[in-house]
DNA sequence: ATCGATAAAATTATCGATAATCCTATCGAT
DNA sequence: ATCGATAGGATTATCGATAATTTTATCGAT
């Protein structure tokens, strides 16, 4: 659905009204299915529709990020300590190929594909792993982290690169097996990159 | 909305069809509010529908509790820890309330009462501890929990008095505050719990 | 001029009906 | 007898329209 994507990608704003009629015109189709669209997008939590009033875009603000984060930090060591042991080559292979298109996407400032790969590392130990209902979990979480990634950094792109590149150690240190070293850069990885976020917000949420 | 009671409930198996147009008479409406209440049950993984063939009640098997259990030991105990310094007289009132009514219920074998209870008394400490985001995955994790619960134990009631003894030494433990004892003891709590209903679940599940 | 009441416009929620799709039973060919 | 094709019935998805509600604009009283 491309209402969606215009969500996450933050080219709706937040408080922008969804006019059912509108949209449906739009789209050249009929108010159910726009209906059944926006329910579905207000499961997800990315629109906010109070009784008789019609939806609007949702807000995103830092502190349910920072929320988000907690709930990221309890549950993907799990998942990686779980995975560590099932890694083949393939898996390996995988790995380093979301690293390589993370790392071209950040030569060309693919902002959004670089998001989305980043979300693709880390939910491939999620799907690995095994729990579905913790995968499905994960990827609720990836919607909204890639919505806030997008809005943050739309306007000022910081060190794609960089944070690319902190991928690469990551792959290494789980060839070598070494649980509590693989702790330390997982945690120390999530720690920085949401430091950065942070940093970037600042100041920049207003302007959204 | 009543369909999701008959379904948390039992009343209504796993695999019943949902005809819209049958809902939409039975309840005197037209078919939009229930392909709207459908969808909702939909994300809330109580029903299944595939394109142009319908909705089922979903299944609810031993394997996705499992999953969830695993899912509820990383976030529980951490809602738990973080409640320990914020709980005052009113809340251990709160608890002690639920717990009385816990008990109430169980001589009564009020079921449903007891698994509502049991839940409200574990969601305490999720609402206690002010993450909004895992307090409402929580609630998302309860609604199952509920629905395996009341299918699980509807033919033979197992001694539900026990079960909500079982809480008391918990609202102690927490007012000592000796976050190692309350660590044992909750999670003692939760794979007792879960043990028990693994051991209910067995060969009753097929009758469902 | 400001406020509240009222009317007009806009929008949502609901409705009943149609079109598209799927399921089942019947029939005919092998 | 078994299999595939086909027609009929059932059900879903979609549609355009109506009823209910909210928002906006207008007007008159203070």
């Amino acid at each position: 659905m491309a209402l969606r994507e215009s969500i996450v990608r933050g080219e709706l704003y937040p408080g922008y009204r969804l006019l059912v009629l509108e949209i449906a015109n739009e789209l050249g189709i009929s108010q159910a299915p726009v209906r059944e669209a926006l329910e579905r997008l207000k499961q997800e939590g990315l629109i906010i529709s109070r009784h008789n009033k019609g939806s609007i875009v949702a807000e995103i603000k830092q502190e349910e990020i920072e929320e988000i984060y907690a709930l990221r930090e309890l549950i993907e060591w799990d998942a990686v300590r779980k995975s560590i042991r099932l890694l083949d080559e393939k898996d390996f292979g995988h790995l380093t190929a979301i690293y390589d298109g993370m790392a071209s996407a950040a030569k060309k400032d693919d902002l959004f594909r670089f998001i989305d790969l980043d979300m693709d590392f880390h939910g491939y130990f999620f799907a690995k792993s095994g729990n579905q209902t913790i995968l499905h979990l994960w990827q609720q979480i990836a919607v909204k982290l890639k919505r806030f990634q997008a809005i943050t950094n739309k306007i000022y792109y910081p060190d794609l690169l960089s944070i690319a590149e902190g991928h690469a150690p990551l792959i290494e240190v789980l060839r070598t097996g070494d649980e509590e070293k693989i702790r330390q850069l997982f945690i120390q990885h999530m720690k920085e990159v949401w430091w950065r976020m942070n940093k970037d917000a600042e100041g920049r949420m207003r302007d959204t």
